[in-house]
RNA sequence: GCUCGAGUGGUGGAAUUGGUAGACACGUUGGACUUAAAAUCCAAUGGACAUUAGUCCGUACGGGUUCAAGUCCCGUCUCGAGUACCA
């Protein structure tokens, strides 16, 4: 009997389809385990052998707790929504949910025949209005909720009105907006509705506001912090620009905090961890009040609030530097210095902040003419402005202390100012001192001779005391902007009543995305769906209608923004749980049931996004009390990148010239076309072009017989052209050839070029000339790079499924290596695997049918399965893939050595190997007799009596150098061992008579002899 | 610059608490079977010298601890990822 893997696995994806056989539950007795993906972005590329990396070890994952006995809950879903679909939209003028769907389509198809266990029936699509009902519903409730900080968690705005209307806003301890204005109980009865829903704003947790927003011309649209890499768009790599727009916002920090403490909850990758932390960027430090010193002009004072972080250094201040950007710059610049000011400011709004980033050398700044008075000594300071201080951190304002500080410091030297030294013993000639672990303060007043934890905390209680500052904690984490003016996203369920918006009743959901005619945004620069025309709010007949109906009375216009990218992808995990629910999110049993997710594979690149803005979501869910857990996923794998192994040729460009031998002199658009069809195509081996820089005589000489063969050849064919013959290409030879892709399908195992496919891949290589090898063979170069289209290294895993099966891609993706590296895909390798396979299927049939009977398991047979229950099961709780399949192999080769056919082996083989192969098991397993899917059956249990032995073979060590193997007793105490390796004859051979120093003795492990 | 991670044969990678470095595969070489190819099977395969035994070197580099170091400590280099004037 034959392993034929395209017939088994065809076989069983259908009968798992029909028998839904890995349907999850969500009332059982079973133990839950959920096992989650990072659902895909389904692009028009399809998969590449690199996408299921994180499938098929979360898929081993999940099939080995159904062995285990849980009910285990594996879904899987789209993340449909995003700009690729529109993009190509705008292009084609194809409605991005076609296009989706037919993406959708192929990438389902590619995925089942990888054999997944998957619970289809719970897949969800973000872009599927019965499930962005949802997304805009947990809008509405972030819209109706604030942050309070006494209690801190999120609470009903109602709570927040109802506070107002007893004692007015001045003992809310709320996270809100900047500038509030504190009002009494009265002054909030007494405000407009306007006004009383404009204040609101200001404390939802989902507010709109004008902000600084990173806007991307190029995408027509705003942008994520995290959606920007070094200056540009991370899609497409767009340049992006600072612009002030009203925009929705999350304010995601008022969870900072809780984001950050939460991460010790979690078991995560560090990395992972570190870059949330960086991310969220918490500092302990003071805010300090300065006040400007009035002059003649600047009549007024105002005051200038700073954050530092060294608030010890106060007395070391010597100017201080606004932002160019800063509110107060018009204020407060004098006349004088006017034009200087005006002048930076304009040049540093030009620069993008791309070339603000790449040149942090070049020090830049004006003086305002203003003065700020110092707290403590009451000097006038003067004001700077300077773009090293970044208008979106802290107030936009720093007290620059130069002898602390590098960046004040390289100021302050630049622009002539003086460096005060407040520092006990330290040298600042050079540089400014910054280490605080060992600094004493000095020339500080009451400061002097503090070290900086005691200053810190007495500076502090003296700004208290003179109310001009507190002990303050920033982050660099910034509300997030959640609106994007694209067209394929979720459609906010908002519209306007003079102005301000209004939520749509959560029993009006969804509020659907309009058809436009044009994807693009409208002529007076308005989000696509501005082109909608049925686009506008009937509050009365609670419906979406026409735009021409709107009056302002009933009608409103709606929303034009949508939402971005991380709005659907930031509770899918949650709504897998009860993904039907028309009723609720989730039923209550459910997420009681199913609570968090035990395991989350994916990729880090959601570091700072996705995972960040989930967990977030997730804090808040649970302050509403509609999750049970205030952490989605206990536990997160970061699988590493698959990387291409690229395949060269290389390519000799030889600039010949040619003339024509006819009386004209004259060539043709044909003579150019032969000359150039003959001799572009030309290839050299990679020996010669690895020494193209120093040729050895004997390669000048084939390199030459190849060219005047060619030459020959090219005259037979165009005996009218003249070649220069006595071109001397071997001179500067390397400028003549480089190195270019050929497609990786093209090449064997060996490396080898199939001659004849790549002369076939384009028309300009049908006549491709190859100097071989010696050997006659054309060897490609190889290179790891990253898998891209454009690089022809792509492999997709249907040609893989194609040719060796699923069950040898599933094995072979595990054995390239750890799950959390990166490593490179070559395709020559899976031969393995596949080998692999072919052996187990023997070890239960041969050519005439079964082999396996009910034979009496042999001491050999029993040790051999044990040893690889054990090391199978520890490797799948480490998540250490590539070694159980190592350990498989091994079995397998000893199984075979020991021509095993007993049932009591075989069996629980199948079911062990079944995770990572679950075609072939569902094979072997119905042939062994069984009726039922293998899906579910006991994971054998390791019974470690197998495996106890009664000697062992020791290494004999002299001086830690290994020399011979001695087998003995195990029971065998220190000194028997001892006296038994002293009287082995190679023993007195190694020492040839003298006496060692000393003899180390671990019963079980090693014997080192000492000399 | 800062933070984190990683450097082991021709290649992917093993090596659990410091205890036989290179498991398992790919590739290569030789052999068997075959008209031939494919498939399959067997043997060899870190390097150097010796080809019988054996000896020396070897886990990026330089030191150290230890009877014993890929593994622990100190320093250096290289590569990768994240972040970037964060006061």
């Amino acid at each position: 009997m034959q392993y034929n893997f395209n017939e088994i696995e065809a076989k069983w994806q259908k009968f798992w389809a029909k028998n839904q056989t890995f349907k999850a539950e969500n009332n059982s007795d079973k133990e839950k385990f959920y096992v989650l993906d990072m659902f895909p972005y389904p692009s028009g590329a399809g998969l590449h052998v690199g996408h299921p990396l994180g499938y098929i070890a979360s898929d081993i994952y999940a099939r080995y707790k159904r062995h285990k006995g849980f009910n285990v809950l594996h879904p899987m879903g789209y993340d449909s929504f995003g700009l690729p679909a529109e993009q190509y939209a705008i292009q084609t003028g194809q409605h991005p949910a076609i296009t989706t769907e037919t993406n959708i389509k192929r990438y389902r198809e590619q995925l089942d025949k990888i054999g997944f266990s998957f619970d289809w029936s719970r897949e969800v699509r973000t872009s599927n209005p019965k499930y962005y009902k949802w997304t805009q519903w947990v809008f509405i409730q972030l819209f109706n909720s604030w942050y309070n900080k006494d209690s801190d968690k999120a609470e009903d705005i109602e709570t927040l009105i109802a506070q107002f209307e007893k004692e007015g806003n001045s003992n809310v301890n709320a996270v809100c907006d900047d500038d509030i204005v504190e009002f009494s109980a009265t002054d909030w009865k007494g405000f407009s509705n306007s006004r009383q829903q404009e204040i609101l704003l200001q404390y939802r947790l989902t507010y709109l506001a004008e902000t600084e927003v990173n806007w991307c011309p190029g995408l027509g649209t705003v942008l994520a912090n995290d959606e920007i890499v070094n200056g540009v768009s991370e899609r497409g790599g767009h340049p992006v620009v600072r612009k002030k727009m009203t925009q929705w916002s999350m304010r995601i920090t008022a969870y900072a905090q809780r984001l950050l403490d939460g991460l010790e909850k979690v078991d995560w990758p560090q990395p992972l961890k570190d870059s949330q932390t960086n991310w969220i960027g918490r500092s302990e430090g003071a805010s300090v009040t300065f006040h400007t010193v009035t002059s003649g002009e600047v009549g007024k004072t105002y005051p200038i609030e700073v954050f530092t972080t060294r608030p010890d250094t106060i007395f070391g201040v010597s100017f201080m530097t606004l932002a160019p950007e800063h509110d107060l710059v018009s204020e407060i610049t004098t006349s004088e210095q006017k034009a200087e000011v005006e002048a930076y400011i304009e040049a540093t709004a030009k620069r993008s902040e791309r070339d603000r980033m790449a040149d942090v050398k070049t020090i830049s700044g004006a003086f305002t003419g203003a003065y700020a008075e110092h707290p403590f000594t009451k000097e006038p300071i003067p004001i700077w402005i300077g773009d090293y201080v970044l208008a979106g951190y802290g107030t936009g304002a720093v007290m620059s202390v130069p002898c602390g500080d590098q960046r004040d410091y390289d100021f302050a030297k630049h622009f002539n100012i003086p460096i005060p030294n407040i520092f006990e013993g330290v040298d600042i000639s050079e540089e400014a001192f910054s280490d605080k672990g060992s600094v004493v303060i000095a020339n500080s007043d009451f400061l002097n001779g503090l070290p900086y934890k005691k200053a810190v905390k007495r500076v502090i209680f003296e700004l208290e005391k003179m109310g001009q500052g507190k002990g303050k904690i920033n982050y660099r984490l910034r509300d997030a902007v959640f609106s994007r003016q694209r067209y394929w996203g979720e459609p906010f369920p908002v519209y306007y009543v003079d102005g301000l918006p209004q939520m749509i009743d959560a029993e009006h959901l969804p509020i659907t995305l309009p058809e436009v005619e044009k994807y693009l945004p409208t002529e007076t620069g308005e989000p696509p769906l501005g082109n909608a025309t049925v686009w506008a709010w009937d509050r009365l007949k609670a419906e979406v209608v026409k735009n021409e109906l709107i009056d302002n009375v009933n009608v409103f216009p709606l929303e034009l923004n949508t939402m971005p990218g991380w709005a659907g992808s930031s509770q899918y995990f949650n709504r897998y749980m009860d993904p039907t629910n028309d009723n609720e999110i989730f039923s209550k049993d459910a997420i009681n049931y199913w609570q968090d997710v035990d395991l989350y594979i994916g990729g880090s690149e959601h570091a700072t996004g996705h995972l960040l803005y989930s967990r977030f979501w997730q804090k808040f869910m649970f302050d509403k009390g509609l999750v049970p857990k205030d952490e989605f996923a206990k536990k997160l794998i970061n699988q590493g990148m698959i990387t291409g192994t690229s395949a060269f040729v290389y390519s000799l460009n030889l600039p010949f010239g040619f003339n024509l031998r006819d009386e004209k002199n004259k060539t043709t658009e044909e003579d150019k076309e032969a000359y150039s069809s003959f001799f572009e195509a030309i290839f050299i081996n990679k020996s010669i072009y690895d020494c193209r820089s120093n040729l050895s005589d004997s390669q000048k000489k084939q390199l030459k017989c190849f060219v005047d063969e060619l030459i020959d050849e090219y005259h037979s064919l165009n005996p009218n052209h003249i070649i220069d013959r006595t071109f001397d290409f071997l001179t500067d030879f390397e400028s003549y050839c480089y190195p270019i892709h050929a497609d990786v399908s093209f090449v064997n195992a060996s490396d080898e070029l199939d001659i004849e496919a790549f002369k076939e891949w384009r028309l300009e290589y049908k006549n491709a000339r190859f100097l071989k090898e010696d050997i006659g063979k054309y060897i490609v170069g190889r290179e790891v790079e990253k898998m891209s289209k454009s690089k022809y290294n792509v492999v997709s895993p249907d040609e893989i499924c194609e040719e060796y099966g699923a069950d040898s891609l599933r094995l072979y993706e595990m054995f390239l290596g750890p799950l959390e590296q990166s490593k490179p895909w070559n395709t020559a390798g899976i031969t393995g695997t596949h080998g692999f396979l072919k052996k187990l299927w023997r070890l239960y049939f041969d050519e005439k049918g079964a082999k396996f009977n009910d034979a009496e398991p042999t001491k050999d047979n029993l040790k051999t399965l044990h040893k690889t229950i054990k090391k199978v099961e520890e490797d799948i709780e480490n998540f250490s893939f590539n070694t159980s399949v190592s350990t498989f192999m091994i079995c397998v080769n000893e199984l075979s050595a020991q021509k095993c056919t007993s049932r009591a082996i075989l069996e629980p083989l199948a079911i062990l190997v079944s995770p990572y192969a679950p075609h072939i098991a569902e094979e072997l397993w119905e042939q062994l007799g069984h009726n039922e899917s293998i899906a579910t059956a006991p994971f054998p249990v390791f019974d470690g009596s197998h495996l106890v032995e009664s000697s062992k073979q020791y290494p004999i060590s002299f001086n830690g150098k290994m020399r011979f193997m001695l087998e003995l007793p195990l029971d065998l105490d220190k000194d028997g061992i001892e006296a038994a390796v002293m009287a082995h004859e190679k023993t007195q051979k190694q020492l040839e008579g003298r006496t060692p120093k000393k003899v180390i003795v671990v019963p079980g492990k090693i014997v080192n002899i000492v000399e």
